[in-house]
DNA sequence: TTTAGATAACTTGCATACACTAAAAACATC
DNA sequence: GATGTTTTTAGTGTATGCAAGTTATCTAAA
């Protein structure tokens, strides 16, 4: 599983989809198969193999004889998929809450203090936003169905590319510092259904916020472009 | 999208799930890419492509030098699969409870109301089993958020090689009926905390049951073939 | 200058050939 | 006969070539 038994597919897949990530490929950035083949040193087929898969896990889209493009979301469709997230992970946290170990709780705990830590030393914003992303996947881990943990986690990464400015939101990150408060309250009193509603609000409410702030800052859609809004950079 | 303009590959994929949901090709069957390729007339490329696909899909597994196989659910993780669809279609009826049209509540009623004429009149438990399936697509498409529908019919995509059984099992129709009439009543009387527990529990014990059904037919595991369970037919 | 059509350049989809793996078969050894 | 080694074979992974489709460029007419 960990093996170096990686195929070179597997290899240009994850380097493709470290970038998608990490935010070097924007949405609307398009992927062509020649170029991508000959800057990791591989032939096409391996590369066509990588973008078959990423177009399946739904981080590209591609179309019969058209290039591959990294998914681009509308912003009907994106906050569809935040609405599909929170419910998601509204389940999750409803079995987490009877299901987590003390261990997993504990932990848990530990990452939301770091965050307020961060925040109280107005501290990095990017650190913030990991601590953000590990306190949700702690949440949705803690259920302890895989189905449903990879189903979840499937949907987050889809809105990961656009999530990442949040941080740069004002006034957002104290908000969400609060309901995460709340809903860990939640969790560890036991109230299942408290912590469902709750983190299904706060990821709603997130959504929300990020459509807001995107269409604030840009006044085409079609114009909006990760990279550009945290810091510039040329390709 | 309708469009005619379908790669090769693309036919070999949607041939191949279509086997896999029709039971002609059962979880465990190994799929060798030469004889897929020379079977639908075309070369390995297309067929191999097919193939990451589905494995994506999670359809099939596959590990490096090692042929692809239709995947095969352990108990463990079938009751996985079950109890996170119990959780999405709770979800997704949250939401149609308020979202759902009258026309749509509408067709959802006659659906059920087939159902109920043909367990009436002892008919095919087949379209039992499809009228069945149909009844909680309406009510997950209800929902209208497009991401959550894809994610809940995905998962319920994957159980449906092993759902189709669960209609020979003694006494469960009536029981299934019932389940489905308490569902469809809190829809309509608009209560969508009550519908969503409604469906909850209902897909849990559905599967449930499969898990009880499958144990008490097969003393091991690695045995069970669904196309043994309903009627005996050559390879 | 704009628009429409034709042509050229580029990119994808597929077939074929070969390299490499892993497991089965054949063989030798004890 | 059981066990360990090698040979064979079936099957996947990758490179490459070509045909077909798409996008860009150029030209001519309005």
């Amino acid at each position: 599983m960990t093996d170096q038994d990686l195929t070179q597919a597997d290899t240009v897949r994850l380097a493709i989809e470290r970038e998608i990530f990490g935010g070097q490929l924007a949405p609307g950035d398009a992927l062509e198969e020649g170029r991508l083949a000959s800057r990791f040193g591989v032939s096409r087929t391996p590369v066509r193999e990588a973008i078959t898969q990423l177009a399946q896990a739904g981080l590209i889209t591609k179309r019969a004889h058209k290039r591959a493009v990294v998914a681009q979301l509308d912003p009907g469709t994106m906050l569809e998929l935040f609405e599909a997230l929170a419910e998601l992970e509204g389940a999750a946290v409803f079995l987490s809450t009877s299901r987590m170990s003390e261990a997993e709780k504990h932990e848990l705990k530990d990452i939301h203090e770091a965050a307020a830590e961060n925040l109280r030393n107005d501290g990095d914003p990017n650190e913030y936003a990991d601590l953000g992303f590990a306190f949700h996947q702690r949440i949705v881990r803690g259920c302890h169905n895989t189905a449903l943990i990879d189903t979840t986690e499937w949907l987050a990464l889809r809105v990961l590319p656009y999530r990442r400015f949040q941080v740069v939101a004002p006034g957002r990150l104290q908000r969400n510092q609060t309901d995460h408060d709340a809903i860990i309250s939640a969790i560890f009193a036991g109230d299942a259904e408290a912590a469902r509603e709750k983190i299904r609000r706060h990821t709603l409410e997130q959504g929300d916020a990020l459509m807001r702030f995107i269409a604030l800052n840009k006044t085409s859609h079609a114009d909006f472009h990760p990279n550009g809004l945290i810091k510039e950079q040329p390709l």
